[in-house]
DNA sequence: GTAAGCCCGGTTCTTACATCA
DNA sequence: TTTGATGTAAGAACCGGGCTT
C-alpha cells in the first residue's frame, strides 16, 4: 500500500501570501516560473525604448512649448498620483520620496529676475530653486561637453527649460526638522557652488532635490534603462550632467534589485515555513492512519490499491476500485493533489525556460491519483 | 583584435535624520 | 527646552570587470 502526500505547490502555496498574487502575475508576464516569482520589471527591447523615447519626447516637446505653469502642474500631478510605495514586482519598486500632501502655493513667492522665475521661500531665503545642481547652467553644459561630448546649448534665461528648472523648487520647509531646513540647504548649496566656482573642481557628491528625484522616478517607471537620447533629454530637463542621470539610473536599478531580493527572501522564508508546517501536519496524519490501521485492521483487509504511473503522462492510476477510507483529511489531501497535479502538467508543457531556484516542489514529485483517471492508456499492472 | 559604451556589483563618502546626554 | 556629539540609513559617485557593438 502506498500513500501519496501532497506538500502543495505553486497554486496552493501561493495562497497564504497576499503578495504572491502579484508574483504570480509577474511570473506569467516575465516568464520566470512560479518558484521564485521573480521579476525585475519589464525588460524593454531597444525598439520599445525607441518607441518610448519618441512618445516621451512628444510629451516633452509639449512641455518645452508650454509655459512654466503647465510644467509645474504636470509635476504636481505626478507627485500626487504616481509616486506611491509599491512593491509590486510587475513594475519597478517605487519609493515614496515625496510629501503626501502638496504644500500650498502661498508658502512661497516668485521673483522674476531677468525673465526667470526664482522661487523664494516663506522665510525670505532662496529655497531650492537655487539648488547648485541647476545653478550655473552654463557650467553644467560645459561639463557635459567635456564629459560626454554632448553639445547641449545652454538655454536662455527666459526659455521654457530655464523656467522649468527654476520652478523645480520646494515650496516650503516641510519634511525637514532641526537645522536642516531649506534655507540652510540653499545656503550650503550656494556655499558649495561658490567653492566650485573658486576651485574649479566639480563637487563629488550632492543630493538631488526631491523634484529632480521625482522626475527621475517618473522616468524610471516608464523605462528602467536609458537610451543616449533619453539620458541627454533628462539631463537637459533637470539641468544635471548626463553622467549624473546615468548614475542615478544605475543606482536605482540596484536599489530595485536589492528590494526585490529582500521581497523574494521573505517570500521564500514564508514558503519554507508553510511547507514545514504542512509536512508536520501530514506526518501527523500519516501516524493517525497507521494507528487506525493497527487498531482497526478490518479496513486493511480490503483489496489493496495498486498505483501505477503512466509513462506518457506521468500520472498515477489505480488498477482496482479504491475503497473509501472516509477520513476527511484524506479527502482534502486528495483534492488538493488533483488540483496541483493539473498545474504541474501545465508547467511541464511550458518547457524548461522558466527560472527555478531548485526549490520546485512540482517537477520531480510523483503524481498521486487516488482514483483511476480516464486516461486512454490503461495502466499496466 | 581593439576601442568605446554600457551595465553591474561592490565600495566609498556625503548627507540627513534620530537619539541621547 | 536647547544644543552638540554620535550612530545610522540612504543616496550620489566612483571603480573595476564583463559584455556588446
Amino acid at each position: 500500500m502506498e500513500l501519496g502526500l501532497s506538500l502543495g505547490d505553486a497554486a496552493t502555496a501561493s495562497k497564504p501570501f497576499g503578495f504572491m498574487e502579484k508574483s504570480t502575475q509577474l511570473t506569467n508576464k516575465a516568464n520566470l516560473g512560479f518558484c521564485m516569482g521573480l521579476s525585475i520589471g519589464p525588460n524593454h527591447t531597444p525598439q520599445e525604448d525607441e518607441d518610448e523615447d519618441a512618445r516621451k519626447h512628444g510629451n516633452h516637446i509639449d512641455h518645452n512649448s508650454d509655459d512654466t505653469n503647465t510644467r509645474t502642474a504636470t509635476i504636481e500631478a505626478n507627485k500626487t498620483t504616481s509616486l506611491t510605495a509599491d512593491t509590486s514586482t510587475d513594475s519597478p519598486i517605487q519609493l515614496d520620496l515625496l510629501p503626501n500632501t502638496p504644500v500650498p502655493r502661498n508658502h512661497h513667492s516668485t521673483l522674476n529676475l531677468d525673465g526667470t522665475n526664482y522661487e523664494v521661500g516663506s522665510s525670505g531665503n532662496m529655497s531650492r530653486g537655487f539648488d547648485v545642481n541647476r545653478f550655473p547652467a552654463v557650467i553644467v553644459h560645459e561639463d557635459q561637453a567635456d564629459q560626454d561630448g554632448a553639445t547641449l546649448s545652454s538655454s536662455p534665461p527666459n526659455s521654457a527649460t530655464s523656467s522649468f528648472q527654476m520652478d523645480f523648487c520646494i515650496y516650503s520647509n516641510k519634511g525637514r526638522s532641526g537645522s536642516h531646513n531649506e534655507a540652510d540647504q540653499a545656503e550650503r548649496a550656494s556655499s558649495r557652488a561658490s567653492d566650485e566656482d573658486e576651485n574649479g573642481s566639480a563637487r563629488k557628491k550632492l543630493r538631488l532635490s526631491k523634484d529632480q528625484s521625482a522626475f527621475l522616478e517618473e522616468s524610471f517607471k516608464e523605462h528602467n534603462t536609458l537610451t543616449p537620447k533619453q539620458k541627454l533629454a533628462l539631463a537637459k530637463e533637470l539641468n544635471l550632467r548626463p553622467r549624473q542621470v546615468e548614475v542615478w539610473f544605475q543606482n536605482r536599478r540596484a536599489r530595485t534589485k536589492l528590494k526585490q531580493t529582500e521581497v523574494d527572501c521573505e517570500y521564500l522564508k514564508r514558503c519554507c515555513e508553510t511547507l514545514t508546517e504542512e509536512n508536520r501536519r501530514l506526518h501527523k496524519e500519516l501516524q493517525e492512519l497507521r494507528a487506525l490501521k493497527t487498531s482497526n485492521p478490518f479496513y486493511m483487509q480490503l483489496p489493496a490499491t495498486t498505483l501505477t504511473m503512466c509513462p506518457s503522462c506521468e500520472r498515477v492510476a489505480t488498477t482496482s476500485t479504491t475503497t473509501t477510507t472516509n477520513t476527511t483529511s484524506a479527502t482534502a489531501t486528495t483534492a488538493t493533489t488533483t488540483t496541483t497535479t493539473t498545474t504541474n502538467n501545465q508547467n511541464n508543457t511550458t518547457g524548461p525556460t522558466s527560472k527555478t531556484t531548485g526549490l520546485s516542489l512540482s517537477s520531480t514529485r510523483p503524481r498521486f491519483y487516488p482514483f483511476s483517471h480516464s486516461h486512454p492508456h490503461q495502466p499496466t499492472a
